[in-house]
DNA sequence: TTGAAAGCGCTAACAC
DNA sequence: GTGTTAGCGCTTTCAA
């Protein structure tokens, strides 16, 4: 910066607000800093500005993986977003138990960022607590967290309105597809589970709990055993709801692989709108992870900048039912339902 | 920091020495420093430090979306990669044209990182040369550069050993299928057509131009479009090699939805080995986005650590070919090709 | 509107 | 093995 200020004849200061943009700078000096600026290639390092002011323009994003459709569309809308806010973003991978114990007992992010954005964790009371003396706002994405600031997608009502949705075409015997990935049962997936339930309540439908099948996620075969205990219940189901789209689609093609006409003899509904939806003309309920991290992002930079906000806040984002070609009416075969004869 | 040394009775270097993991520190002070940081959950400024020593502690990633089964894997191994060096991650997303002017007359990076890592741009000549006086080593993911360090999979030997693949199934007329992205042809398709061709060549069959087609992707409907092409042919192909696992996936399900059957009427294979390869049971010519994110890190710290190290040397990764179900030999149905049937 | 000087929190060089 | 001191590159008073 001295070789900047020298060069346009100034104090290093004035480089500074120059820099800043700060609107106490004539114009002819201005621009003569700048032109300086732009010969030797400076920029200002974040790092020594962070040290005098106290924040570190960046933002600290704590995830498990990158590796799924809601993620990176999550960070691909935050991302830009905390770039037009001049916001750094700073990644922490926490891929296992014991990364993420790591990252809980040393805290890195302490005093290297402005914001915590907490993205799908399923945390411990511990761990949430941890975070709480973390020195900086803590935003929990796609979870609740009692006291906290959190966004996320209202669960119960997407499933709520799925299962209606599907109660409107008639159906009665609806079954509810949990799957189970790696790390055991999500948040999402007990929140939708009750949507459903909630729906069949309120339709005067007394729960069945036969109708509620449990297989592991990703396995190739697994849906389709999951499904066998549903064709083989003496009054079996005439639609199937899946928690999310890629276990939906699993359950469309062991349907179609046993014969078992979709959606003539079967409705099947999604939840996400994950792009294999619209591949396989999937009725879902769609959430949009894009919106999730931008609102997130959104909310962190009003935590920051704005310490009187509501530090308890939770943003809902909507969902809605996109009928497409995996469900119709019960016992009433549809035009649009032919369409997709003889397709894989 | 002042507050740790004072609390154990020791001055700030001591703490310093102890929280850098000197051996330089007698044990029972290392002990109550240690304490005393603990105690007061003392973390220490990483921006503070690097302002003295230098270096940043951080590798910025440049990449122009996450969304997409490539990125997320290669990211969830650098991730922890680079954790375990105890460096920071600095995530720059720059979706469109716009986005990426801005990153290249800014380059906010500069001065804020160690190391810059580029993921799967097509970067201009002038982009290239923006980022060569940026002051720190540049790794080029998944694209080569002259001159420059770069990691990527040979995608013309991969193309090459996949369309031998097919050959040594018998299969002389060979299609390749072109997946145009949003952003047009991408580095890899053309090298991957390279290989195709060369294998050919090498095979002594000449090239047949009407062999090579090109859809957009994602699109619904242009599989069947390129499909209808090749089966419209005077003497169709009998395999199809397609760009990528998704397309290779579409043009499966085009297949199917024609009763043409897969193999026994048509082999396909893929490249990628993405998740859905083994959902669909797809032959493929497998690479790993995680070995590449991960050996991109590894060089990156060797660029950071030993500035004498090459800094123009080219990590190329194996990829190999992976038989599944949709390749078979010509003209002759095999017994695991009757395992597909009915299959949707 | 501009400049001089102090100091942010840390590390490194040097002395003990 | 430990403490003292100087200074990294900025921003921010404060004075001019």
């Amino acid at each position: 910066m001295a070789d900047v200020a020298e060069r346009a004849g100034v104090s290093t200061s004035t480089v500074s607000r120059t820099l800043r943009g700060l609107s106490t700078v004539s114009p002819e000096i201005r621009a003569r800093v700048e032109q300086a600026a732009r010969e030797l290639d400076f920029a200002i390092s974040r790092r020594a500005a962070s040290l005098v002011t106290g924040k570190t323009g960046t933002v600290a994003v704590l995830v498990c993986t990158l590796n799924s459709w809601f993620m990176g569309s999550a960070l691909s809308a935050l991302g830009p977003m905390l770039r037009a806010a001049d916001l750094e973003l700073n990644l922490y991978v926490v891929p296992d138990m014991a990364e993420r114990a790591a990252f809980f007992e040393r805290l890195p992010a302490r005093r290297n960022a402005d914001a915590l954005l907490v993205f799908s964790f399923d945390l411990t009371e511990e761990e949430t607590s941890r975070l709480d003396d973390l020195g900086m706002p803590v935003i929990y994405v796609s979870q609740h967290v009692d006291g906290r600031p959190s966004v996320y997608v209202d669960d119960v009502a997407g499933a709520l309105s799925g299962t209606r949705h599907l109660l409107n075409l008639g159906h009665r015997r609806i079954a509810f597809l949990q799957a189970v990935g790696d790390s055991g049962f999500s948040f999402s997936s007990s929140e939708r589970l009750l949507g459903y339930q909630q729906a069949l309540t309120e339709a005067g439908i007394p729960l069945d709990e036969d109708l509620v099948v449990t297989t592991p996620f990703p396995d190739k075969h697994g849906t389709a055993r999951a499904l066998g205990q549903l064709l083989s219940l003496r009054e079996p189901p005439t639609a199937v709801f899946a928690e999310h789209d890629e276990a939906a689609v699993a359950t469309i093609r062991a349907l179609r692989a046993a014969q078992i006409g979709v959606p003539e003899q079967m409705s099947v509904l999604g939840f996400d709108d994950h792009p294999v939806a619209d591949l396989f003309d999937l009725s879902t309920v769609a959430q949009s992870p894009s919106d999730i991290g931008r609102t997130a992002g959104e909310l962190a930079l009003r935590l920051i900048n704005d310490s009187d906000a509501d530090h308890a806040q939770h943003i809902v984002l909507p969902s809605h039912v996109i009928p497409r070609a995996t469900t119709a009416p019960l016992l009433q075969p549809q035009s649009r339902g032919q369409e997709q004869t003889g397709s894989p």
